[in-house]
DNA sequence: AGTAGTTGTTCCTTATTGTGTAACCGCTTT
DNA sequence: AAAGCGGTTACACAATAAGGAACAACTACT
């Protein structure tokens, strides 16, 4: 651990916690050092754009550097890339397959899954669009919607009576969707497919937004109620890893 | 300016222009340095979390730290929070991409964008920095520049020729200004990118000067001259909002 | 108005601290 | 099996960052 790097590392943490600026000697002092060294480290940060002296003076800020930066992050957060080693321990703990969605306007598309040897083969394609109100991946997410958002895929998409369980009536799905952001998961029983019943929960990004869900998947006869209540704690606790991975805090 | 310091954050750029991510010896070698000195480098900012290691070893990349870091330093640019909800306006009523940017240096920030589920997807992240010369935006600012300030930014500053379009000539690039400083609106007429067109409008802060400035974005097909004009009253009227938000009192 | 107490900034000498050399470990390749 | 590639660790030396003191600019208080 370099010193000087380390005391000018401890410098932004500090300004973190005070965003109405610090001045060199209250920064000095809290580092315990003297105040011109304080200046020279301040002067090294200011040099490469991380902090910024006000024009007012005498304190200093975090600087617009940090935005340039966290993008650059946030681009190279492949989500298949994180999350398939995560999917891999679902696949393998529940042999069952497991699906990555990827919201799209009134769709999912399906961009990652992993399959076990032993699992029975389920029609699947990877980059696949299905529709959001029929399928439990695209419920997880249609769940934390905000009402402008949900009203206008309401007015946009036509509900098509897939299967007898398919959802049809506007306040029926509305009452679903808020039982599952009540409970944290939803359930596709035989809603898109007779026979395939799925179980699925959202990720939230680094913005607390939803815009993916991971699922297990598997025939009505695999993924009874039992089978799901099962699987559950492992899903949720998948989903929140891959949060976090993406930079979900709290 | 700190030899140690200055060389980590050196590690930082360099791994922001390699979002796949670089090794310890590639670091070494950029930075002119021993491995064990690189190696001591990193290991300083891996504990602090701006870097991380990927779990396939050997690779460095930039960490969720500036994810966190970036929050905090948005929150503090409260025109953002001010400005949001007017863009939306914005946006909701053109049905086109609202941009809010910010004057750094020769440069502009992007800081704020607010997209509608129906419009073009364009190419365009939070945190990017562009030039003033070629952009509405940027112009719209720089047409409030005085003497002083735009000569000292054309010494420093060469144009590039990113398309037809583009100003390259001192003379015609202030011609420009002193048109959209008598409009109060300056056009990006597909100088930046091919196919993108865009109207820009100056906020005015409690200072009276232009830092930050409003746009609508979009294909040239869906921004021809006929749409710009319908929509520059309302993105004039945002702007005055905006600008009064601020403690503009004109 | 003058002075005492802030602030940020600069200079210079010293020894602390960061540096490079070299050896080591774990891995893949030949 | 050994050579070559990565990252990691140990150590002696001297380059470099640290601290003290002095400075300038500013505010507040007498």
């Amino acid at each position: 651990m370099i010193q000087s790097v380390d005391r000018s590392l401890k410098i932004l943490e500090y300004l973190k916690e005070h965003p109405k600026g610090l001045g060199i000697t209250e920064i000095a002092n809290r580092l315990g050092v003297a105040k011109s060294t304080a200046h020279r480290l301040v002067m090294t940060l200011e040099e490469h754009g991380y902090i910024k002296q006000m024009q007012e003076k005498s304190v200093y800020r975090l600087g617009l550097k940090f935005l340039e930066m966290s993008n650059i992050v946030v681009d190279q957060l492949n989500i298949v890339e994180l999350a398939h080693p995560i999917m891999e321990k679902i696949s393998n703990q529940t042999d069952k397959i497991s699906h990555l969605v990827m919201l799209d306007d009134s769709h999912v598309i399906y961009i990652d899954k992993v399959e076990t040897p032993s699992a029975v083969r389920i029609y699947s394609q990877l980059g696949k669009r299905a529709p959001i109100y029929c399928t439990g991946v695209g419920k997880a997410i249609a769940a934390y919607f905000d009402e402008a958002q949900l009203t206008r895929y309401l007015s946009e998409n036509s509900f098509h009576k897939f299967t007898k369980n398919t959802y049809t009536e506007e306040k029926e799905f509305r009452h679903e969707l808020e039982r599952i952001n009540r409970n944290g998961y939803s359930i596709d029983n035989e809603e898109h497919e007779e026979g395939i019943r799925c179980v699925a929960v959202p990720i939230f990004d680094h913005l607390n937004s939803v815009n993916y869900s991971v699922s297990i998947t598997g025939t009505s006869v695999q993924m009874t109620d039992q089978h799901i209540q099962e699987y559950l704690p492992l899903l949720k606790k998948s989903a929140t890893e891959i949060s976090s991975l993406l930079g979900f805090a709290q």
